[in-house]
DNA sequence: TGTACATCAGTGAACGCGCGTTCACTGATGTAC
DNA sequence: TGTACATCAGTGAACGCGCGTTCACTGATGTAC
């Protein structure tokens, strides 16, 4: 990369940084202004146009980056349930707690943005989710074959699983490490309760049918 | 009330309405300017302060009439449960969305600012929908005693069932009709999934004591 | 009932402020020969 | 390698705008006698 792109790609950075960075400090996306992130970010205001068009894109840049966050968390997850002895549901919710600990503002901004004002980066949002439901759908799925069970209606206990877990996720941000260790254990205890609940609505299908 | 008095009730009410009737065109709570609510109230800007120190008490006071209504619907649905034969669940639901259909400004209000920007909105919204989790947790608490049913954390069960209804209505806010039943059909399976997962965990904790 | 005064919801002018965006410019980096 | 020109990330001044808030005022409603 040459000098002049490499130097681009670290400003670039940084606002994007300072971005998260208000983000963090209580504000919505829709809150930011251009110049706030811009003296965040150590630029001139007018500097902020050779990155982005406007907030918007950068906006979108930003749940880009968390959309590729979520998908490496999947992944991690899914690696560590094959090789260590816990249980799927435990690892998994021990493996999302990590990433709200070392990506606190990404989730927020997922998490804020959600339920925003601007369409188009709800939209992209609700398509991250929905690429992580349907991983995690998948997966289910998988998992049941392997252990011969069946469940009902995977997709559903998928969306409730993500739904719970995002919004426990929520609750545990801003709590001490003890708080978010009991938050964790709830989860856990919901995830169960659906895992079981699906178990139980398939064999009553499969009973009805016999 | 005196003369005085009912106009002064009547501006406040033109006020809180036309906060809502912007939040419900897509503008977060923490967007709203007291220019544009008094615009659209048919006040001065000065005569805001007639009502409301600030944005902040008029979100308070929206808060308020958001959490009234989420005890009437408490109220309602437990009326219908004990009076029609419908299940509990689908009675819950049918009268959610019946809530949803007619408040959905209030409704956008809790959901958005559940993730907000004023920490002082965030906390009402939380103690009302701790409430309303409370309140079902006795509800479900009450039911399980009469068919001598056990369940597995009433409280967590509350917790994920408001979670999942929140989160899936939501959803549905922006749907056509036959979309909102479809969405109301997948809240059910999803409620139920708790449910049976919840009394299958009772049990197998009982057994393990026995 | 009539009068004199008090209250107070609603007002319009004025303020200073931070905002997003435009523009023409600078000077370091890149490129062609 | 050296030179002449092109590119382009970053800049500072300037703009018009809507904002929240203050202030002194108005006039209808309320109250005391």
């Amino acid at each position: 990369m040459s000098i002049r792109a490499e130097q681009k790609e670290k400003t670039r950075r940084a606002i994007m940084e300072a971005a998260l960075k208000q983000i963090g400090q209580d504000k919505a996306f829709s809150n930011l202004s251009l110049r706030e992130v811009a003296r965040e970010a150590g630029i001139a205001p007018t500097s902020f146009y050779r990155h982005f068009q406007d907030l918007d894109e950068l906006g979108l840049a930003l749940v880009d980056e968390a959309g590729v966050s979520l998908r490496q968390l999947m992944r991690k997850a899914r690696k560590r349930i094959a090789q260590n002895g816990g249980t799927a549901i435990r690892t998994s919710v021990e493996t999302f707690l990590e990433f709200l600990h070392s990506n606190p503002n990404l989730f927020r901004l997922l998490l804020r943005e959600k339920a925003g004002i601007s369409s188009e980066l709800r939209q992209a949002i609700q398509r991250e989710i929905e690429h992580f439901v349907s991983e995690l759908t998948e997966y289910l799925d998988a998992q049941a074959k392997m252990r011969s069970q069946t469940l009902f209606r995977h997709d559903l206990v998928a969306h409730a699983m993500v739904t719970i877990v995002f919004n426990l996720g929520a609750d545990a941000l801003d709590q001490s490490k003890a708080q978010k260790k009991l938050i964790g254990e709830e989860m856990i205890m919901q995830l169960r309760m659906l895992m079981m609940g699906s178990e139980l609505m398939s064999n009553k299908a499969d009973s009805d049918i016999d």
